[in-house]
DNA sequence: CCCTCTGTTCAAAAAAACTTGAACAAATCC
DNA sequence: GGATTTGTTCAAGTTTTTTTGAACAGAGGG
């Protein structure tokens, strides 16, 4: 459920750009998504310019294939754009930097989906319930239900708040 | 980073306690908490009386050592309370379930700390970047480093307001 | 066209997280 | 005080998640 978590070490970051890859690599434990994302937003958000994939495997010492599977999904995220760096063949990538765009992208991937499926198995529970027969249970039953309901309700009225507290 | 989840299934348990077992597995898994601790959970707070560790032993068809972690985990988080069930030389719990103390619980033991520690980690972060003698690069690297100090502020405004909201 | 360069994909390897179970401690009973 | 029941601990085993790397697709370039 835990764990030490400390062990990035690439010669070929400084001393800040390694703390910053830290801070972000935790961050994204805390949000339960994989320790590459942290340390790629990581680069990205303590570096003056834009960086390309061989940038980021370079300098972090991860694999291409983790830095493309992490980009892409930091682009559905919201949390990182392709610049627009014209004379070169490939890609570079700079991070989102405003508080709204990053949550509001989190939510929308992380959150929402798992919100949504709660309710439809609220649903599917209600219908089982009802099959109940000892009244005093299916009275229990149904107390605890409406309770799941009333949470699932404040979650959903949640998100906006949230979004509108955290966006500047 | 994703799954397929499902792989629950007790003989013992009622099709109503399965779904809501199951709903609680996935709401503990969106919250990063193992899953031993969402079929607990899960099952207290669909059972009408409190329940030993060896009934959720039983019933769930999960080992010994899981559940007694599990329900000290709970206990910590202020989710389970050892029931005052006077005539049995064993302990038996039930549920918290109102959603202040749930969330209370979960954001002085998952959140809190997180933030606490992100905030010292900036502290040195901000002695690391005094050491950069490029002016503009001291100059973008404090920008991004107080962009990150507004982010852990909102974190910590964040919190009691949560709860405000979500605590009836 | 063929060759090079950039990036994607996905099966296999590695790492991390979780669960098990057997040994142990503690409490209670007779 | 010995036997029994209840609960804890933690090393080893299992499962899940993440990362790797090699094969491949596609876009240019010359």
């Amino acid at each position: 459920m835990d764990s030490p978590t400390s062990k990035t070490q690439s010669e070929n970051l400084s001393s800040i750009q390694q703390q910053v890859v830290d801070f972000f690599v935790d961050g994204v434990r805390v949000l339960g998504l994989p320790r590459s994302l942290g340390e790629i937003y990581g680069l990205l958000f303590i570096s003056q310019e834009p960086l390309s994939l061989d940038d980021l495997v370079q300098k972090l010492g991860i694999s291409k294939g983790s830095v493309s599977q992490g980009l892409r999904t930091l682009k559905t995220l919201g949390a990182v754009r392709e610049a627009e760096n014209i004379n070169d063949r490939r890609t570079y990538y700079e991070p989102a930097i405003d508080l709204k765009r990053l949550v509001g992208g989190f939510i929308r991937e992380q959150i929402r989906p798992h919100l949504d499926s709660g309710k439809s198995k609220l649903q599917l529970l209600q219908d089982t319930a009802a099959l109940t027969t000892d009244p005093i249970e299916r009275a229990f039953l149904n107390e605890r239900i409406e309770r799941l309901e009333s949470w699932m309700k404040r979650g959903g009225q949640l998100l906006p708040i949230l979004q509108k507290i955290l966006g500047q």
